[in-house]
DNA sequence: TTTCCTATTTACAAAATTTCTACAAATTTC
DNA sequence: GAAATTTGTAGAAATTTTGTAAATAGGAAA
């Protein structure tokens, strides 16, 4: 098999370096990125095999990084972190984080641990730009062409068209979509994703009163369908 | 979906009993065993959908264990362990740990971990999907088609339609259904069932004069068949 | 500051669904 | 076979849910 390629996401050169070296020495291609916008695109440039994540970062949280990434990169991310708050590790893990590792981390089991989360996930990556109807989503750009015009959505709008282009063809119900894009304290306000399906359906749709994308399942919630 | 059963490998009982309570607190069903034999045993007995493996046993050394388990164990192993060594971490997950924690390590890591070890493992998940007839029913997608075109059910009728199914076979009294569907306030309004059986026969009988899926059991109640 | 954009609320019309009713059809009982 | 009971069915009425527009609020950018 050819040499697997790893991204190193890291504010400091120093460690960028030490991790380079010590990868390079263990076979594997390093591609490296000091910011989280650069590593956003070389994410989507090269489609490395795994991705090294330090959260520190100068131009935005790692954390928020991290969701980003997740939208659409399915291989694994090891965070690497000198915040070793438990409330930090759990919240990187349960965003999707193959593991964690407070520095200073010992080089050995870094590699031991990429080891085991290449050993471990043999998923194949989703194609980061999909073709759904007359919809063109390009999920590292984040942008949503409908007849190859770029539509306008609004944070809210895309988090929930994610969603729905995400569950394609199972039915959200009110309170799955509440949580997921409001948080579980807003279960209660069945009134926003019927606006903002609204919203949705009047850029995405031919006829939004005729709407063949995101269809109603009255009493239950919504259904995206793409086929 | 079931609880998923987690067994602890561990010599302290002190140990056991903490894990024990966290674990049960966050809703997985938990096994112990004090020794390595023991632990083997109960993990072929059992299947647990994880184990939670402490180095320190009496018996025999617990990376030794762990080759053993990986030999025909394919779920998760989290080892626990004092031993802090670089060696021992690398060993342990070159032997297929999928994580190590050193003791004394933070529960709501832990539960983080566990839970990222269930999601990184998970299968592509092969969806729940029923035949029967012509009639094609996912549980997940919530969807129910009928010569491969998806019908539109009401609530009511799909929840009426899964309490069939699910008892399949069964003569499903009114008041069964009533208590069911409309709560135990509704048994005297046997019209109920009368009406929306026949507005379900409508929609996924061939005849619905002639049904072959919902049958009459007159004075008694509905019989769903299927074979 | 003003302006602009987006999220949140609100209100009401429109649509869908459930409940209720009446009666015909079928089945059981005698 | 006739009467009594149960079941099927259509549609009206009531209720719930959904769609939509528009007002309000809040925050960032000019």
């Amino acid at each position: 098999m050819d040499k697997e390629s790893i991204l190193i996401i890291a504010d400091e050169a120093a460690i960028r370096k030490l991790l380079q070296i010590t990868l390079q020495a263990n076979g594997y291609k390093v591609l490296q990125a000091a910011t989280a916008k650069e590593g956003e695109l070389f994410a989507a440039m090269h489609q490395p095999d795994l991705i090294l994540l330090d959260l520190g970062l100068p131009d935005d949280d790692g954390q928020n990084l991290l969701k980003i990434l997740r939208g659409w990169f399915q291989k694994p991310i090891i965070i690497l972190s000198a915040r070793h708050a438990e409330t930090e590790i759990i919240k990187a893990l349960d965003s999707g984080a193959n593991d964690y590792l407070v520095k200073p981390f010992r080089t050995g089991e870094l590699m031991a641990r990429i080891r085991s989360a290449f050993r471990l996930t043999q998923t194949p990556n989703i194609e980061p730009i999909l073709t759904i109807k007359n919809l063109i989503i390009d999920f590292t750009a984040r942008t949503v062409k409908k007849n190859n015009e770029i539509i306008k959505l609004t944070t809210t709008e895309y988090a929930l068209l994610m969603l729905l282009v995400k569950n394609e063809g199972k039915v959200l119900t009110h309170a799955f979509i509440l949580r997921e894009i409001w948080g579980p304290g807003y279960i209660e306000h069945s009134e926003y994703p019927r606006v903002f399906v609204g919203q949705l359906r009047k850029k995405i749709e031919d006829n939004s009163n005729q709407p063949i994308m995101i269809l109603t399942e009255s009493g239950v919630g919504y259904r995206f369908v793409g086929s």
